[in-house]
DNA sequence: CTTACTAATGCAACTAAGTTGCAATAAGAA
DNA sequence: TTCTTATTGCAACTTAGTTGCATTAGTAAG
């Protein structure tokens, strides 16, 4: 499933994540883009390309949404292909994690996907 | 630490949490107490409840913010006592874990803390 | 018990993230 | 080139959470 039209704006957020390896808040892109966009347009876009499958989300420690490059969505298997994420305390960037996660069994509860945040220093701030 | 003042509003929310074994939104517990205090009130004793060591908080899935009983501060030593969450996709239910969490080390980053939420079904919605 | 200090509260107004409805625009298929 | 409809911009809205300030009420000291 990809996006349906490709239009200005699809063009030039794919643009911005194709080169972009950490993972963004949507309050930073939509002010990086606000010469370029709308507000609400941003929030779309990113909400499509979620549902593609070229992008991935998750919430960060303040509870503002992030969006990284990737999939992450349940395949039809029903599995989730997914990594924890991090965020530097110094100076605030975030990236995915190259890990995978394993999900722990608990009597009485299924577990079906997971969040897993991460927080410190990055190199940068050491 | 504990709270300087045990007021009314204090011991209505000791109250509840003592009763109570699943971890509570803030906007739950605004409409809650509706009823006995401003919900301004609610915010600032949750965070002093939270300072004291008295309750820990945790942001959901959709960035709500979520309080439960127990301390995960970190302490001098500089170690964090802490747990995963569990919510459940149905009901909205959520609890603490009682679970360690071990700390991957990777290299160029320093790890602090962690947040980890698990999402799947509670028992009773199973 | 009374006084005095000040932490805590209520209220109203505010900030900021995210959403919605709708008319106008522009992909892109035919 | 035309036509359909996905996409966009805009304004207005919703909701979580915060702030300033005047008032109230714990509580320690006398």
């Amino acid at each position: 499933m990809s996006i349906s039209r490709n239009t200005k704006t699809v063009k030039l957020l794919l643009k911005l994540f194709d080169k972009e390896n950490n993972a963004l808040s949507v309050v930073d892109l939509v002010s990086i883009l606000s010469q370029e966009m709308n507000k609400t347009t941003v929030y779309r876009i990113l909400q499509r390309l979620e549902e593609a499958g070229i992008l991935h989300s998750f919430i960060d420690k303040d509870g503002l949404k992030r969006y990284a490059k990737g999939d992450q969505r349940t395949s039809s298997s029903g599995n989730q292909i997914t990594h924890p994420h991090f965020l530097c305390e110094e100076c605030g960037i975030s990236t995915c994690l190259p890990l995978k996660i394993s999900t722990p069994s608990i009597p009485n509860y299924i577990i079906k996907s997971s969040e897993q945040l991460y927080l410190g220093q990055c190199k940068d701030c050491q």
